[in-house]
RNA sequence: GCCCCCAUAGCUCAGUGGAUAGAGCGUCGGCCUCCGGAGCCGAAAGCGCAGGUUCGAGUCCUGCUGGGGGUACCA
């Protein structure tokens, strides 16, 4: 159980002793709640429950407060208990509690840190989903690496979960892309096929036109433009999915599934919905198109499923395809990672979710900002269409997956990141990922170098963890204490850069223990202690090495 | 017009309604004779403006100013 909820019971058991005991009058007690201290020397944790409780039970926080701790049960966590004004409750961790926690830090090994807020159910995170007419550009970077560090801290947040990427192999993006390879493919023979302003002006067709040449031929040339644009749509489509399968892996994502959005209607799913909708009473035609009355459940609009053309709109796929996910699929809560420009869109998903007689809160739209691309001072715009852009893999072949990723992953989700290309290139002391790797690669050489001066490899296990006191070893085992909280809270927040300054944080508090303990000694009559650290700084690299997987960052042994 | 996000130190950014608002970079001044100085210690420096709610507001509400995004029978 997590030290705070340990401190929960407590105050709420003291509360209830002291009612009891007439110390405290008879009141409707609010949410025991407990905090961190911003200022460490208010201890490790803190209530204010009395504060709170001061207007209901009529009496002074103060005096309540000394109430609560009167009758706290003992317990081997706490070491002390103060009150200050003007009420606070404040907990000082036993040292004796803390050095023996790194027992359990040591038995759950890279499981270190897990909470149970899942409990098992399962959860899909869809993400990246970027159409699949062209490479994954920058763009995409930061729904990818957050997509993929919410699912990993989901996992260690108790869901089973999987990853999928949504393939928008239907509808007119895919038609201008094969109408426009279809005219490089002409255009690599010769022949004078130019481009419409709709369609896509990046190099990258060019490319794809004659690596198509190269393996097929001109035998596309041969076929009616429609038989060619038909097959060349298709072919593009494998080879453009090979990019994207080689960038996701460059970025260290593993997709559990591709999920086509053209199977939606191959496989009749979209006709079958719309014949449940229209049995409900759910849609209506106006002006030539067929709608979704969201309006019913509160949407100030209703939704276009089948234009007057004829052809499904997009909202369409979103119907059948989130019908898919949690009724065929029966996914407990599905997570959609969409970048800011679909924030209209993520507004409406709730009607839709009720229209399906679904329970909203099942589905959590993830709304990230933008990521601004600047390079040699100037803002690089990207665009598929313009045929201006910057693509994954040429970022990451030149600073690196562990940067981007790490880059991407410290801002906060709802803020801009302003990427540039110059600076992270710059593999120096300004690069902050340099900082925790750097604590990290420490750590082993700590152990690596124990281990050549007569500590066997493992042989500290036995360490008496008793010997640990000293105020900087103290501060370093209550921050790895926390790690569960951070992990409760990244996942509660689907927000993993909290990820990122815990273990800055954590990186500073060791680096400061390493200054004030020295871990290995010359000095025989400080064996003991030696080993007592070792395991502590053995723990410490533990946890580093769970959180930066987390974060789908390498842990390196040495730099 | 309407809707959403943002505004915190010189710069880039953290900050679950709690106590004296933090970190990195930059600036200034210190620290290597046994474990990695890619590190550590110290100093200067900040919540856009005005109201409100609350015992308590950087955090919640309203208005204003400034920046970004969104407002299709496109996805």
């Amino acid at each position: 159980m997590l030290v705070r909820n340990q401190l929960a019971e407590l105050v709420a058991v003291a509360v209830s002793a002291a009612q009891a005991a007439g110390d405290l009058p008879a009141f409707d007690v609010p949410p025991i709640e407990i905090g961190r201290p911003k200022d460490p020397k208010h201890g490790d944790f803190s209530s204010t429950v009395a504060m709170q409780s001061a207007k209901p039970a009529r009496m002074a926080p103060l005096a309540i407060a000394q109430a609560v701790v009167k009758h706290l049960p003992q317990a081997d966590v706490v070491q002390t208990a103060d009150v200050l004004p003007p009420g606070f409750i404040n907990f000082r961790l036993s040292p004796r509690w803390l050095a023996h926690f790194v027992e359990s830090i040591e038995s759950e090994g890279m499981r270190y840190g897990n909470v149970d807020l899942g409990r098992g159910r399962t959860c899909q995170v869809e993400f990246i989903s970027a159409n699949p007419t062209g490479p994954l550009h920058m763009g995409s970077a930061r729904n990818a690496v957050l997509g993929d560090a919410v699912a990993r801290v989901l996992e260690a947040a108790g869901w089973t979960v999987q990853r999928e990427y949504y393939l928008n192999d239907a509808g007119t993006q895919m038609r201008t892309f094969a109408e426009t390879l279809y005219r490089r493919y002409k255009q690599a023979f010769g022949e004078d096929a130019p481009l419409d302003p709709t369609h896509y002006q990046g190099e990258y067709m060019i490319d794809l036109a004659r690596q198509v040449q190269a393996a097929e031929g001109d035998r596309f040339l041969k076929l009616s433009p429609e038989e060619a644009i038909d097959a060349l749509g298709r072919l593009g489509l494998e080879i453009v999915m090979q990019w994207i399968r080689h960038s996701v892996d460059l970025l260290g994502i593993r997709f559990d599934c591709w999920f086509s959005e053209k199977s939606l209607y191959d496989d009749g799913l979209f006709d079958k919905i719309m014949t449940t909708l229209r049995g409900q009473g759910q849609t209506a035609t106006r002006d030539g198109a067929e709608w979704l009355l969201t309006s019913n459940f509160g949407a100030d609009r209703d939704e276009v499923l089948i234009r007057s053309n004829g052809q499904p709109g997009y909202y369409a796929s979103d119907v059948a395809y989130h019908y898919d996910k949690f009724v065929l699929r029966g996914f407990d809560r599905v997570i959609d990672v969409w970048s800011v420009d679909h924030q209209n869109q993520a507004r409406r998903m709730p009607f839709l979710m009720k229209a399906l007689g679904l329970d909203p809160a099942r589905l959590d739209i993830l709304i990230y900002d933008l990521v601004r691309l600047y390079r040699d001072g100037k803002e690089v715009k990207l665009s598929k269409r313009s045929g201006d852009i910057i693509t994954i893999d040429e970022v990451v072949e030149e600073v690196g997956k562990d940067a981007v990723r790490f880059l991407l992953l410290s801002r906060a989700n709802q803020s801009v990141i302003d990427f540039d290309l110059n600076l992270a290139v710059q593999q120096n002391e300004e690069n902050p990922v340099f900082y925790i790797q750097y604590a990290h690669a420490r750590m082993a050489s700590i152990l690596r170098t124990a281990t050549e001066r007569g500590f066997a490899a493992g042989s500290w296990a036995g360490g008496n963890l008793d010997l640990l006191g000293h105020p900087s070893e103290l501060t370093l085992l209550g921050k790895l204490a926390e790690l569960p909280e951070v992990i409760e809270k990244a996942a509660l927040q689907l927000a993993p850069h909290s990820l990122v300054f815990y273990l800055q944080d954590l990186a500073a508090t060791f680096h400061a223990f390493y200054r004030d303990c020295r871990v290995i000694s010359s000095d025989p009559a400080d064996a003991e202690l030696s080993r007592a650290r070792l395991r502590l700084v053995a723990a410490t690299k533990n946890v580093f090495a769970r959180v930066l997987t987390l974060l789908g960052v390498s842990a390196p042994e040495s730099m």
